[in-house]
DNA sequence: CGTACCCGATGTGTT
């Protein structure tokens, strides 16, 4: 269908170096450049950058792309800088001189296509800088993010309506490759639309390559057993999750006595080595890496073979994602859970501790007002033992502490003695009704992803289901294919 | 207890 874009849309099909466009990929771009607003949901390797690159570079205006890493930011740029498309990112790593230049040139009119993460819109420089830009399009990038990590580990992620209110109201399109109905509802309530506003785009999840398969042990000595057996039959690029660091602290000795090469990556390494031991598993060949969920997004290599969940994930959702970088190649995949009942408490403990209730929450806040200024005296422990009973294994202090910080209720830090009252609650930590909901889903998608590893049909069937996908056939599980 | 952004403050060592 030609329309009034065709040409440039050609022009500059070009310049990004893309033959025939996939999927809906067309339709999306029609309807961007028509300033219509977009879900996109898209598998992993289908080309969900193109659906705003391109639009990007035919409007006259800027375009905003939200990033929730520093990594993607930067392989995205780099990737536009080589096909001579003035792209730039600001973020922490830009030395100050380097910062300040880029707000400069930003506000003079610079760029096409400017990354940022949300928590960048906090800053008046960065606010004084692009007002005097038009902004013609915002991309939220790994849209999931707004829901998986929006509502208190990353709360800048549940502004993204303020800050297109702020850009002029820009035409607006978020992408992932992995949302439930539930959210994709959340996603378009955070950018403020009404369902109607939006246009949505379901292209599926389909991975048909990827075997999906539990192995249920009885308890963690021959769980391990049987997860290294699995290593070694297999020998090919292998990631193992698991749920926390010292539980791959455990594994990586017990690979060391069985003399199997491996590497480990969780968020607590220093920052160089954690670039060093991604570039490298990138590279090689056959390596096992031992991982938390913080080894993933932007991981863009074709022939992971084998990705194992030494324990249970917290979510079908954060399973799927996981999954989604095994085999990009096409090629045979295999994605094995190794459920041992015992690892259930640990994800239990996590949802209680990150959802502190109404009581405990305004407990914590009227305890610390009443100290006044005595609070910066206070070390860790001794605030705990004003706030909890049993203290042993009990996060919920730190939780809360995390929470208020980000919620601009805190300024400073407890261990620096500096922490200081700047702020009332906001309503949301006051309502019983948000924070239940919000612990209730929690519980209901560990109960799916318990569901999923006990199901006696068959698992992809499972997985669509879930994300409300088209299912057609399988013949490519444990349960299928036994 | 696992996910990340932010960057000024503080400390260490060199000319």
């Amino acid at each position: 269908m030609k329309n009034n874009f065709s040409t440039d849309i050609n022009i500059y099909k070009k310049k990004l170096n893309i033959a025939e466009f996939r999927s809906s990929q067309e339709s999306i771009i029609n309807d961007i450049l028509s300033g219509r607003h977009c879900l996109v949901i898209m598998p992993t390797g289908m080309g969900k950058s193109i659906c705003f690159q391109l639009p990007a570079l035919v409007f006259d205006g800027l375009t905003v792309v939200i990033s929730p890493l520093i990594s993607l930011m930067h392989d995205q740029v780099a990737q536009l800088k080589n096909n001579d498309i003035n792209a730039a990112y600001i973020n922490s790593s830009l030395s100050k001189e380097k910062r300040i230049k880029t707000y400069n040139q930003l506000s003079k009119g610079d760029f096409k296509i400017l990354y940022v993460s949300p928590e960048r819109f906090r800053k008046t420089e960065f606010i004084k800088a692009i007002k005097n830009r038009k902004v013609s399009l915002l991309a939220i990038d790994e849209a999931h993010c707004i829901s998986q990590w929006g509502h208190d580990f990353r709360p800048d992620y549940t502004k993204i309506n303020e800050f297109r209110k702020q850009l002029g109201n820009p035409a607006t399109i978020a992408l992932t490759a992995t949302a439930t109905l539930d959210t994709q509802k959340d996603i378009i309530k955070q950018l403020g639309f009404l369902e109607d506003d939006i246009h949505i785009y379901n292209e599926g999840i389909c991975r048909p390559n990827l075997f999906l398969g539990v192995k249920t042990a009885v308890d963690e000595p021959s769980k391990n057993k049987m997860i290294i057996n699995e290593i070694k039959n297999k020998n090919e690029n292998t990631i193992v999750y698991f749920n926390l660091i010292k539980n791959i602290e455990k594994f990586s000795h017990l690979l060391d006595v069985n003399k199997i090469p491996h590497e480990i990556y969780h968020g607590k390494l220093p920052a160089e080595r954690r670039k060093k031991v991604q570039n490298d598993f990138i590279k090689s060949n056959n390596t096992v890496l031992l991982a938390t969920n913080a080894f993933g997004m932007g991981i863009d290599k074709a022939d992971i073979r084998n990705i194992i969940h030494a324990e249970l994930p917290a979510s079908l959702e954060a399973y799927y994602q996981e999954i989604g970088r095994a085999g990009r190649d096409g090629k045979p995949s295999f994605c094995n859970v190794f459920y041992n009942e015992d690892d259930l408490a640990v994800l239990l403990d996590f949802i209680e501790w990150e959802n502190p209730d109404k009581n405990f929450i305004g407990m914590v806040y009227q305890t610390m007002k009443n100290l006044g200024d005595k609070l910066a005296s206070l070390d860790y422990e001794q605030l705990q033992s004003k706030v909890v009973y049993k203290n042993r294994g009990d996060q919920r202090l730190q939780t809360v502490l995390n929470i208020f910080e980000r919620h601009n209720v805190t300024k400073g830090d407890i261990e620096k003695h500096s922490l200081k009252l700047i702020n009332t609650l906001p309503d949301e930590l006051q309502s019983e009704e948000y924070l239940e909901l919000k612990k209730k889903k929690s519980l209901q998608r560990l109960y799916q992803m318990l569901q999923y590893s006990k199901t006696n049909e068959c698992r992809r069937k499972f997985i669509y289901h879930y994300f409300n996908a088209k299912f057609t056939k399988c013949d490519n599980c444990d349960i299928c294919f036994a």
